[in-house]
DNA sequence: TGCTAATTTCATTTTTTTTTGAAATAAATG
DNA sequence: CATTTATTTCAAAAAAAAATGAAATTAGCA
């Protein structure tokens, strides 16, 4: 049977691994929690963070207690974000999950992915507002010129900086 | 009737007005989709963001189409993160909200209100982590103690750079 | 190629979050 | 100080998001 050597890592799993398990869940769940992800991705992501060997996805699910869909989805947001690879494992035909670790990159991804879509699209928006404005502005429309102009700077500097940011993230 | 000159005043808004306020709502209901905050104070933000004069509580209920709790509730979140502020009107006894849009001082409240309480509790986190360990480290335990430190590294470095983040943000 | 195991998909269910609306409270006016 | 108006609170309803599980698909193996 292919999961006998899985059960038996599992086995040999001391104490201080499953402390760490736990904390690492804790820990994950509520920073992907904040950056908006559900709940399974965090935990999913939490158990590999602290698993020395790769594992695979039903292995993932039993130790975590969901459902291999919910597996699956949870390891789809993790692979598009690269913040979990495959690993090879000899004569075991199931993908191996592994955490990647660099911090660094994972936020990279994420801005690019997940923040830097809406910064386009706010652009437009933008756009469209200035084009509502009629040309010869009377005094009550400066106030609104005014306004949709501080918009387009923190748009702008939104998308200058956050790219930035991964980067002054020397760890 | 002390909401006759509200009334008025609504009667007098422009078309351009109408369009910016609904291109505003949709821009910062998803701006603050994105920092996790609920549609309805987006809504309000918005609707806030382009108006000239301050609105009370009824009138941005009736303006947005939702309802008094929500709208009640929503400029609490607002008030606690002085994204709103409140204006007296004479001969109104109403309270009057206005958008503060000084940007950098929204950002800085945000990640002091929202952001910094988890990252103080992340160090705690990591902190039993460590404890866990033992004294004498197998070379198994090695990448626990690896991984720990890269977690460390992280959250030392996230509470830096995010405070720092928005003095940088010169709008 | 046919068979089996692994994975994905997606309609349904469950859980969580948000909104509503009505009652309670507070605040201002006559 | 009684009454009216404004605001808050909170249980219940509605909506949105996430998880489940079983069927469909894909991919490895004999």
């Amino acid at each position: 049977m292919a999961s006998a050597s899985n059960l038996n890592a599992e086995k040999s799993q001391t104490l201080v691994q499953r402390t760490l398990e736990l904390e690492a869940i804790d820990y994950f769940v509520r920073l992907m929690n904040l950056l908006g992800m559900p709940r399974s991705v965090g935990e999913i992501y939490g158990l590999l963070y602290f698993s020395p060997e790769p594992l695979s996805m039903d292995v993932i699910a039993t130790k975590l207690g969901i459902s291999i869909g919910s597996a699956s989805q949870g390891l789809r947001t993790l692979r598009s974000l690269k913040a979990v690879r495959t690993a090879y494992v000899a004569g075991d035909r199931r993908d191996h999950y592994f955490a990647e670790t660099e911090f660094r990159r994972l936020f990279s991804n994420f801005i690019k992915d997940e923040i830097m879509p809406h910064l386009e699209s706010a652009k437009d928006r933008i756009s469209r507002m200035e084009e509502s404005l009629p040309e010869e502005l009377a005094d009550a429309e400066e106030f609104y010129k005014t306004r949709i102009e501080k918009l387009r700077r923190l748009t702008k500097a939104s998308g200058r900086l956050l790219p930035a940011l991964a980067g002054l993230l020397k760890l």
